[in-house]
DNA sequence: AACTTTGATGATATTGGATATCAATTGACA
DNA sequence: TGTCAATTGATATCCAATATCATCAAAGTT
């Protein structure tokens, strides 16, 4: 049960947590549906297969303990709800999302090219940067057909 | 009364909407605040000293509005509630923002040097760009001292 | 293995930003 | 000035997210 090559268990005993079932069964759930963009009801949805009696506090609660020990990104499209994914390795930093404004539909950009942006912004304005969220707006190429 | 170099009645005329006081009033407080990054309680806050019996879903609807015809932008900092700032000219694309994760302060880079990724990113998903969002998470200099 | 501590959970009430409703009003154009 | 559709204010409502609290269960401790 690891993430990130970092102990799953280990990272909550840091935090003072306990490994719970529910949390695993949180944690099997982003892992089954990477690259998704789950809200927090989709979460409790699939976790609930698996483990009925979850509550659906707790899936708020579980999610909220991931971001912090950082683990899960969290994610806004402005659909009136958070939504999450699991946070890329340490070293490769992240992606980003295009956002198609006709469809609504959201891409994954693989690339990562703000390093040297970066580097200009903590210069010019002495500000240590240490995560960032990008967005694209327009039109994906299968709108632009029609 | 324009904004951006266009006529704001002509604006709103453009969606078959009408030039009211409330609208004009919400408009004169982003003006008065530009800089700022207010939310709709405390744009409705404003707007009561100059024009006391506008509603607060008013200023709801306004702010929708003014989005829709691009003239703020929605920002999302993670506090609860949405917040707008004025858009700034077509041209000279929009800036960034950099949040302190100690203090929380909210600080603009006025570069936008994103020109060259945008079109890389164009050509390689075949998605049309029309706007991004760009928000860089750290420290502070302030914070950093401490 | 039973005990103990303390964090975690589930059910549910509550909060609060945002939206829907609707009768009354007002801007724009003829 | 009259007409009509858009707009407004007041308020009810929605709903994602959080707070509450009695019960439960990890993870040490003896």
């Amino acid at each position: 049960m690891n993430v990130n090559g970092m102990d799953f268990k280990e990272l909550l005993k840091e935090k003072g947590c306990k490994l719970t079932t529910q949390r695993r069964a949180v944690l099997d759930v982003l892992n089954e549906h990477s690259g998704e963009h789950l809200s927090t009801e989709e979460i409790y949805g699939y976790v609930k297969e698996k483990c009925p009696e979850i509550g659906l506090a707790t899936v708020y609660r579980t999610v909220q303990l991931f971001e912090e020990i950082k683990i899960i990104d969290k994610l806004n499209f402005d659909d009136g709800c958070s939504r999450y994914e699991l946070s890329s390795n340490e070293e490769d930093h992240h992606h980003h999302h295009l956002i198609c404004e006709v469809c609504n539909k959201v891409m994954e950009v693989e690339e990562d090219l703000l390093e040297g942006l970066e580097e200009q912004i903590e210069n010019k304005y002495n500000f240590k940067i240490t995560n960032h969220k990008v967005k694209f707006y327009g039109i994906c190429s299968k709108c632009m057909e029609s």
